[in-house]
DNA sequence: CTGAAAGCGCTTACAG
DNA sequence: CTGAAAGCGCTTACAG
């Protein structure tokens, strides 16, 4: 009984419960058109002999891999863990199983690796992270092995392919205006790098902020970065040792932002009495730092559970309904999250 | 061609090449006795048509899955995270994917969360980390079902389950040395939570450094934690608020020692000129946070590498052949990285 | 060194 | 509401 290899099949199910396969098979598929004492006497017996139906073969007969693949590129970025906690649980509640893929964005097998895994494993659809949801090459592989695929967070939403995010310009926006309310003026700005597309669009936002008050952002005030803690530290040391030291920094990821905190402690500087510092994504280590860190907490989970849904769903749906354009762009609500890293001036 | 489901067969192969599937199967699996001119001809045949066998009807034919399963309980803990890319990186290598779950120690439903994956997916082999890997249910379930395991990093070895590790009573006996060597007599010590192997394994070193030095461990100075930063900023501030203060604070994980920095910061103590702290896994945070942390560092990702190899190796290795219980128990090196939150007293 | 046949365990049309 | 047949795309014995 326990050996492995040793399980019963749908033919054991079948025999047990009188009736065949494909009766069987309708019961574990949920179709519709089975007498409910037929469907109660198959289902006892699935239960008795703990069957269940092997992926392999379901996937082999009937073209569905029941998989989600998800792909990423960093993987000790907060973003992506969260990401996949909450793609687990929701394929797992769906029936699905999660196959991840840590790819480097600029590999130069990139297309490779991506065929292999798509002709091998054949996933009903496929969950990509920035910065390769952002990348021709990936979306074109994709799109020509006609894997279904839902983008995190993308530079620019593409149409036919479904994407999920916060709203970075607003969300920016709404932190900036944070430090404009407690009289900050003088509010520098960390970049983040120009391949990955929350970056503008968080700059958009700081900038709209500044306008919206009279303010022109300072050429001098604003530093490039590289979403690392070393770029964020290195950036603000070149603005904290300037002639005028800004009173506020806005580090657009967290990561940087505890670089700031670092560079800021090292020039002897109190966070927030001599100056405050925000940042973005909510990461782990933002709630953990001293101060704890101001910052703009995405949903991520949540996202990666509609992600894992429209993929799903999609599957299941009929082909021919056409889905409306804006129903495969959601965009999720953010959260202000106000900790003690930010004061009034 | 490039429909979804349109992709080249087995058979598209032979045709093409001119020989039978059999032949083609026997390159692709790189089995003995394929003459060379053959194996050319196929494989030129291959790299044309870009075939790919498909991972559901070998796995239904020839019983192996070519998926490794990954089940962690904390998604955020660095030590997971390190898991998952050390393993991905090798299953690619090797022609294996890696399927990940995310499960609840204490779930009621484990046991059947365990089954629906390992009966429908099947896979060639399970990486458990802890808590999991010290779960008597999840390793009960996983013995049943037969589906071979590594353990990484478990309580104890059990007999013919392979595990790795490193040792982590000799490395917090270093990293004691290290408090030692310093000049440091009144060392505290945060403990992990009981149900985690590690946390006894480390107190055992940290004892033993000091018995070695004719010091005995002062309960006054050891304080119960669980592994997390509130529970280490926790009993820092009963260690520290004392009568008698600790020179310094042997945290047993890194979050712990995070949140000895964060109490110590808040009652105005200078780390490391009034207080050394050190942790335990040289997590992501612990370079990043002011004063960088003194840690140790576990190879995780070559563990993990080690993990995926034991279990590919020993699917294909001859199952008559008998294997060395010693072999089956990787120990790897450790690591001290002496940064900046320690300091000679 | 090579191949024809059977079969893995399901689902998909197609009947009734 | 239910079932018999065919087939998905490979690998495993078994021959030669």
């Amino acid at each position: 009984m326990s050996a492995r290899g040793s399980n019963p099949t749908i033919v054991d199910v079948a025999r047990e419960a009188g009736v065949s396969i494909k009766t069987v098979s309708r019961v574990l598929n949920h179709e519709p058109g089975v007498h409910e004492s037929t469907r109660d006497a198959v289902l006892k017996v699935v239960e008795a002999l703990r069957y269940r139906p092997k992926q392999s073969a379901r996937s082999l007969a009937g073209g569905r891999s029941f998989l989600i693949g998800l792909l990423y590129y960093d993987p000790s970025a907060a973003f992506v863990g969260s990401v996949q906690q909450g793609a687990t649980v929701r394929c797992r509640e769906l029936g699905y199983h999660l196959v991840v893929e840590s790819l480097h964005n600029d590999a130069p097998d990139l297309r490779q690796q991506i065929d292999r895994m798509v002709m091998a494993l054949r996933p009903d659809g496929m969950i990509l992270t920035p910065p390769l949801c952002d990348n021709p090459e990936v979306l074109a592989a994709l799109r020509e092995s006609g894997t279904p695929c839902v983008l995190m967070s993308p530079e620019r939403d593409i149409h036919g392919v479904p994407s999920v995010r916060i709203d970075d310009v607003h969300a920016a926006e709404e932190i900036t205006n944070l430090l404009l309310s407690l009289g900050h003026r003088r509010i520098a700005f960390i970049k983040g790098p120009s391949d990955q597309s929350a970056s503008a669009a968080r700059y958009e936002g700081f900038a709209t902020a500044l306008r919206a008050h009279d303010l022109e952002p300072d050429p001098e005030l604003i530093q490039p970065g590289s979403f690392t803690f070393a770029s964020g530290r290195d950036a603000a040391h070149k603005l904290l040792s300037g002639r005028q030291r800004p009173t506020a920094v806005f580090a657009s990821n967290d990561d940087m932002a505890l670089g700031v905190l670092a560079a800021a402690h090292r020039l002897g500087l109190n966070v927030p009495n001599d100056l405050s510092v925000v940042g973005f994504d909510d990461s782990a280590a933002a709630a953990l730092v001293w101060p704890p860190l101001t910052t703009v907490r995405q949903p991520v989970a949540e996202m990666a559970r509609a992600a894992v849904e429209m993929l799903v769903i999609g599957n299941r749906a009929d082909q021919s309904a056409p889905v409306d354009e804006r129903d495969r762009h959601m965009v999720l609500a953010h959260e202000l999250v106000v900790r003690d890293s930010t004061r009034a001036r």
